[in-house]
DNA sequence: CCATTTAGTTTAAACGTTTAAATAAAAGTT
DNA sequence: AACTTTTATTTAAACGTTTAAACTAAATGG
């Protein structure tokens, strides 16, 4: 033990050349005889070399690392996203730092700090929107950034920040429409935290599809339960005591689409019979027999793939000032929480 | 843009002093004179200074990064494990690389290989057990690692190797053993894949179980299905159609599980009534009203904090030479798909 | 055969830190 | 006042690379 990693010096004593020769040969720099080639080639096999990325990070100011920011590892959501940025990051040479944040939102700009030090070439932030701006710093310093399911409102960056996003508004809206069409006038929403952007679309997508067919958004009908089971299956009890008033439900995720699920079912209702029902997300609970929540389906791994495509892009200056802002389309799957048939919809 | 970061340079030319005395300040060390401390300091926080953790890590040979290598993000079980990890690495000032293969073994050597390049202080090895040894360039160049969810049966590593697992034969025992309880004769195994130590023996003690109360383990009634909802789904619709010779089945993850469900019900058998169901895992899935899995639950979050506390001990030499092998036990969560009533067991 | 080009290699500085050793300045002792 | 001790700061080397510039030797050209 305690034998160190082998080192350029290393070969190049034994190669009888210098440090430059040998790092020459490992980077395939032309103008190197063919022989001290072959001979460095081997010894560095011998010695099983590999470049210390370190020292070499240092001098050339790249690591091929990149930063992800994420909220935590447990939602599907940020699971499936942190699997496309992984992958994604793999084919093109880079390594991924990740760093979850649980909704503690102060932690963001300790971690981008820290991401920084530790010499990343850029970094994909995909938690909800703080109000800070940090991300001037990384302007500043120079640093490439891409928002993944992220916007930002501020009226600096708004129109200069890249990012991926799902079309958010229109997933609400379609939500909201499928509801609608299928008969249903009075509709609660139980939105995720507030602080995102996606969901603040979702429910204004949501907001204008019932104001657009002459429905009203009565008080106490939409509520923020931000992505929390708890206080999902709370709100979904209140609803159904409101049951003169509700007839459907929209959750803005999976998860607290299926707390609500619990709740309708465990007060003696039946879905989608006493209480239409629609999530988000298309998680692998949807679909199962028993369960079939027509839900709304987004490619998240997609949008890490494309998010960490846009910044490594940014990185390696192929588009040096392009404003990339993507906005992706979302699926409407329909199973049976919400009553569709093949009669198809009402109005 | 382009401003550069602030260096140690950069602030001892504006508190004309060299870069060591600041360094020495950032450091806390003892033998500056106040006025120096308090002005570098002052100008540090001016210049926002963040110390270059790269060129630090050159010097120092610690990087405060860890690596961990796991299967894949979406898996329930590598999720939670992934978050152990980091949030408790984080308590303790260390950052996660994360690589996932995929099932790829081939890819673990080349991350790890990586790993130690970009100056990794330790690594969580996760994935399943591939027969190669390649860790024993680790030991070779002194870099802690720890297993979680793993061991090494290979002869010179199985005494050496520091772990955290389940005490998975246990828990295949007591899985079968409920089932035998409850009445059941002919049980089906639908495993996960057996290059992973965990399933090897979870696959072990089910079988004991069988043995030890004196059943016969058919054949064809336990099938690797490498962790594959469409493999389990497959099997399953075979140990169906052997009605006669299985009434209850075992899954070696909650996936896997709800394949078999989704076979089970599709085909027109009931869950337990025809056909007796547990799975392992406990994921979020399984407390569903209407699926109600009976499981095995296992603490994957502890299992990674545990892993990275013990991997941080050794990178800060708190027991230089301690050997540490960690068997957590399971805990088997009775719902209804094995039919388990109050009236509890038949033997 | 000398001048010039070309090919192969080395030198030396740089990247931003840390750290042991050296030095200088200040403070104590007699 | 001369010597010793203490305190504060600087020097210089190191970490393992990369890279531009300098050098050397061999090849080419006239």
């Amino acid at each position: 033990m305690g034998n160190k990693k082998t080192t350029i010096k290393d070969i190049s004593k034994i190669a009888n050349c210098t440090a430059a020769t040998v790092s020459m040969v490992m980077n395939n720099r032309p103008g190197i005889s063919k022989k001290t080639c072959e001979r460095v080639r081997r010894i560095a096999a011998d010695l099983d070399y590999q470049p210390n990325m370190v020292a070499r990070n240092l001098v050339s100011n790249k690591s091929k690392s990149i930063g992800l920011i994420i909220n935590n590892f447990s939602d599907h959501f940020f699971a499936y996203l942190a699997e496309g940025v992984e992958k994604e990051a793999r084919k093109r040479g880079y390594t991924i730092f990740i760093c979850s944040i649980d909704s503690d939102l102060s932690l963001e700009e300790m971690y981008a700090d820290m991401l920084v030090a530790k010499g990343v070439d850029g970094m994909v932030l995909s938690t909800v929107c703080s109000d800070s701006t940090y991300f001037e710093k990384l302007d500043r310093i120079g640093l490439p950034y891409v928002f993944v399911n992220r916007k930002s409102y501020h009226p600096d960056f708004a129109g200069k920040v890249n990012y991926v996003v799902l079309d958010n508004f229109e997933a609400g809206y379609k939500a909201v429409q499928h509801l609608y069409r299928l008969g249903h006038d009075r509709i609660g929403i139980i939105t995720g935290t507030l602080r995102s952007s996606a969901n603040i679309e979702r429910t204004e997508g949501a907001k204008k599809a019932m104001v657009d067919n002459g429905l009203k958004v009565q008080s106490g009908t939409v509520i923020n339960c931000d992505n929390c089971y708890n206080k999902a299956y709370e709100f979904a009890e209140k609803l159904i005591r409101m049951k003169e008033s509700v007839t459907a439900v929209f959750a803005e995720d999976d998860t607290m689409a299926l707390a609500a699920r619990e709740a309708i079912l465990r007060n003696g209702l039946q879905i989608p019979e006493d209480m239409a029902l629609i999530g988000f997300d298309d998680t692998r609970m949807s679909s199962l027999a028993g369960i079939e929540l027509t839900t709304i389906r987004e490619k998240e791994k997609g949008m890490g793939q494309m998010g960490v495509n846009l910044l490594i892009d940014k990185i390696e200056n192929k588009f040096p000032d392009a404003i990339n802002q993507v906005t992706l389309k979302s699926k409407l799957i329909i199973r049976k929480s919400c009553g569709y048939s093949k009669t198809g919809y009402v109005r």
